[in-house]
DNA sequence: CAACCGTGGTC
DNA sequence: TGACCAAGGTT
């Protein structure tokens, strides 16, 4: 083992042996470790902070506890358990990947890197890091806190996301072959709280003496990074159609945007002016004055709001559809965006009957 | 390989 | 307060 792999593991596993945060899918020290909530925590924790997924993680795990539990699950149950978190391709990949294991692998999660990377929804950053927690295989784990903090220690100057095989490269020739899945959370204590974007810890930090770019002096505008596009403005209308106290939701399709998802009908976002065009049924629309604004990844999203009443018998609505108690719409599992709306149209009509 | 895919936390 | 960011993956 090269002398930088040995000093630098050793002081950071003696400073996560003492410092290690707990949190609730991990084990605790002497703990048998339980692949199912390792796999869960990393694919919840996939550019999703530890504040927001903790509840999530222990709601999650009271509903189905194990693979074969979550392999059982109806689809419409696991999406709304996830609605709020985004990236909705993770849950629908869970479902896929829970069904696996007890149909190609006989229930027992695989724990070979290799054999990890083939279930869906497990890249390169989540085989590796289960591979290494769960399991204890030696394995190269980069997440967005490793690569800060390899930037860092090794001077890295290239900008992302160039730098990511030198970076892979460097973390790499410091990761020790024992105790491989302690040191990846260790790198991911370290970079979270004490290695952090804009202002480290330095003074705090157990490996500064082999850090080069503390060595040399505002370690902190390490990682470069390439400057990000602009985001487009996009406009749609959404069309809330109420019958007898309900409002008509759709499933969104399984791929793209949302997908899977429950929501209210909406036609395509795009640059033209919002109209009634793709309106779910034939009524008498409205359109509120106010609208809704929701930011996404790549582009940004003005919402106006088209609202209409039908009776019970004028119910000639798409086929993929369901009447939704207004009451229990909270119950419903919608994706923000959508949520937002259903909360701005409910304050309009209290304010409207006011 | 660059575009697509969400949201809440944080300062 | 808005801009940046987070335990990334898929196509």
């Amino acid at each position: 083992m090269n002398a930088k792999r040995s000093s630098v593991s050793t002081a950071l596993l003696d400073w996560y042996d003492a410092h290690r945060r707990d949190l609730p899918w991990r084990a605790k020290p002497g703990e048998i470790v339980n692949p199912y909530r390792v796999w869960l925590s990393e694919v919840m924790l996939q550019q999703t902070t530890v504040a927001a997924v903790t509840p999530r993680f222990l709601a999650w795990t009271a509903r189905w506890p194990d693979f074969a539990s979550l392999a059982a699950a109806d689809d419409a149950d696991v999406m709304a358990a996830w609605a709020g978190l985004g990236y909705y391709a993770r849950a629908r990949n869970l479902v896929k990947a829970a069904k696996a294991v007890v149909a190609e692998h006989g229930g027992v999660f695989p724990r070979t890197e290799a054999e990890l990377r083939e279930l869906p929804g497990l890249g390169a950053y989540t085989a590796a890091a289960v591979a290494a927690i769960a399991f204890g295989e030696r394995a190269v784990v980069v997440d967005a806190n490793v690569e800060r903090v390899v930037a860092r220690l090794f001077a890295i100057e290239t900008p992302l996301p160039g730098a990511r095989p030198a970076i892979r490269a460097a973390a790499d020739s410091i990761t020790p072959d024992a105790r491989a899945g302690d040191f990846a959370q260790a790198m991911m204590d370290l970079g979270s709280g004490t290695c952090t974007t804009r202002s480290p810890k330095c003074l705090l930090c157990p490996i500064r003496e082999h850090c080069e770019g503390f060595r040399q002096g505002a370690p902190e505008r390490l990682p470069v990074k390439a400057k990000k596009a602009a985001k487009p403005q996009r406009f749609g209308t959404i069309f809330w159609l109420e019958r007898d106290g309900q409002v008509l939701l759709v499933r969104r399709p399984d791929t793209g945007l949302l997908g899977g998802m429950r929501a209210f009908p909406t036609g395509p976002w795009g640059e033209g002016p919002p109209g009634f065009e793709d309106a779910p049924a034939q009524a008498e629309w409205r359109m509120l004055d106010s609208t809704v604004a929701h930011g996404f990844t790549h582009f940004d999203l003005q919402l106006t709001l088209a609202v209409a009443t039908v009776e019970a018998h004028q119910s000639r609505v798409p086929t993929a559809s369901e009447w939704w108690p207004i009451d229990d719409l909270d119950t419903a599992g919608l994706p923000t965006v959508f949520a937002k709306a259903g909360q701005a149209i409910r304050n309009w009509a209290i304010r409207r009957a006011a």
